[in-house]
DNA sequence: AAGATGTCTGAGCATATGCCCATAAGTCGA
DNA sequence: TCGACTTATGGGCATATGCTCAGACATCTT
């Protein structure tokens, strides 16, 4: 009668893993105390606790909104690889989602901020970086250095609604690098005198060395971040998407693969590509129905390794078989 | 003065309690890895795994029925006739029955909560059932509806500190019906114009038809919750001990034959008594040694017909003879 | 403004935990 | 029955954890 005696003993082992689980889990006893209460030595106690998680006796629940949002940044770390993801929960519809993404956002940079060691960190710009920068607390931050990746001169002339770069800078009081250039130039001869500036040259050193990048990411459809805000002519737009463009990373255009443009816009872009240096955070930050085909396209193509987004925006993410 | 009602401030310090636990408990990281995962002190991802914990965010249920557990609650159907029976595993001396009783006693009322047809749900009160409802899951019940058997007027005017129906209908947001009177009323005349209410027939016609009845078990020795808490003087209950009372439910105290005592302080008694409709299910929640005389009891009247219990106290229930 | 009060933080330490390894106890085939 | 192989057991140790305590910080009071 192996059989028999060797389910016995199985059955047998089981609720002895239970019990201990029990005991260590729901009762909160030490496991010196679980070997006393069930007669046995510690190590076995130990072994039969560790048994008990290993066998899924033991179920974990985390009784909090944010619950779910644990579950979709673990979600998404594993699908893309991401070292970083952070997903803000859900507030209700109708709420707009960069603003529910801020102060997350705002927590995630501010955690690179306090470090005491010298970082370089390179902004890109929109709406859900500048919203970031308003929920940033005031703080000193002498030891590190920021840095644009995307021109500050508007098509007009003025200094960009949403100059990311001065709003945080002013902040947490960091030296920054703003990009003294367009953020597209027509003329391929002014263009390459631009990148010709020393300072220019500097801040493309500095961007190549960034410990940390922060960007937005844009979408491509008729209601183009870069097209409403003027950046491009509904032209470019539609030469972008008709190359395949479906989202855009610091005003460089990428396709449903996450591969960068070439053509067209991008030799007219007045800036730098999100990289920073080997090993780098590249943290993108967007939410939002529909940031959620340029986000995946993002993931895909690896041009991010980090990511700040919303409960929905998450889900979506996860949502199609791979 | 920053005192947060538990309920409805979900501030940041509870969120990174919730991120650190998650990734104690479900993620199985260690506490340093926490720290560096939310870029802070060791100590502070311990204390905040800890608050975690002490805030109830953390769940933990075996899922796994030990065969002794098993044998005793088919040895209790058995006995005393019983529809329900679960019995949840010793935790060893020295800890609190209550508390071992409390996951397993959510499990079986989650249960019923998770009917997709409405239900009629009577809850008493008690420390057992206290802890109960503290081991919900958030969840959202609209078709049920809870009501409350007794009073949530405590003799100081205060509502009583073991509320259970809100607490309940707060974490399953359910529709709930309390019992707007006093748990002891003194004067009759006062007894009798509180009874003729019209809010108060609702309660008592909705309690003569509930599905399903959740009660604690009260002892009557000299450490009588009822006495303990204030309820009742130490005259009523040596006056109800002469006259035969081993325990009560819901304030209404039973011999040990488990008939209703019905002179004396049941005449004072502000609430209904556990019964709701005809097969409806009533389940006694208790554990404990002082406990096993008036389950005992109770169960031998027929007051109940379910019984959730410690795995030390099912054995006392069935040790002696019949 | 100064002091008092209470809360938060990080260092140090005693204890609990997890894991490796040598040894004991089975288990199976010849 | 023996020997080879597999599996379980407890000792010991490196590490993780929980807790205490003194100092920092902020808030409130006088």
């Amino acid at each position: 009668m192996t059989k028999k005696s060797a389910l016995d003993t199985e059955d047998s082992a089981t609720d002895a893993a239970a019990r201990a689980g029990w005991l260590y889990y729901v009762g909160g006893l030490t496991q010196d105390q679980i070997a006393a209460e069930l007669g046995v030595s510690r190590q076995r106690a130990q072994r039969l606790v560790s048994k008990a998680m290993s066998e899924g006796l033991i179920h974990v629940r985390l009784e909090h909104r944010i619950a779910a949002c644990l579950a979709l940044e673990a979600g998404l770390k594993r699908r893309y690889g991401l070292r970083l993801v952070r997903v803000a929960p859900a507030q209700g519809p109708g709420t707009d989602p960069t603003h529910a993404l801020a102060p997350v956002a705002a927590e995630v940079m501010e955690r690179f901020l306090r470090q005491p060691d010298p970082l370089i960190i390179a902004l890109g710009t929109g709406r859900a970086l500048r919203a970031m920068a308003e929920e940033l607390p005031k703080m000193t931050c002498e030891q590190h250095k920021l840095i644009s990746l995307v021109g500050n001169i508007a098509p007009d002339g003025t200094a960009s609604n949403y100059d990311v770069l001065m709003r945080v800078a002013d902040t947490v009081r960091a030296p920054h690098y703003p990009m003294p250039l367009p953020v597209i130039i027509d003329d391929e001869e002014i263009r390459r005198m631009f990148y010709a500036l020393p300072q220019l040259k500097i801040v493309a050193r500095l961007a190549d060395q960034a410990d940390v990048t922060f960007v937005g990411v844009g979408h491509m459809t008729e209601s183009a971040p870069l097209y409403i805000d003027g950046f491009i002519s509904a032209r470019d737009l539609h030469e972008q998407r008709a190359m395949g463009a479906v989202g855009e990373v610091a005003t460089w255009c990428y396709d449903s693969e996450g591969r960068y443009l070439e053509d067209g816009l991008a030799r007219r872009v007045g800036g730098l590509r999100a990289g920073g240096k080997p090993g780098g955070e590249v943290i993108g930050i967007a939410s939002g129905p529909e940031k959620v085909i340029p986000l995946r396209a993002a993931l895909k193509g690896g041009l991010l390794n980090g990511l700040v987004t919303g409960e929905e925006t998450a889900e979506a993410l996860l949502a199609d078989p791979e």
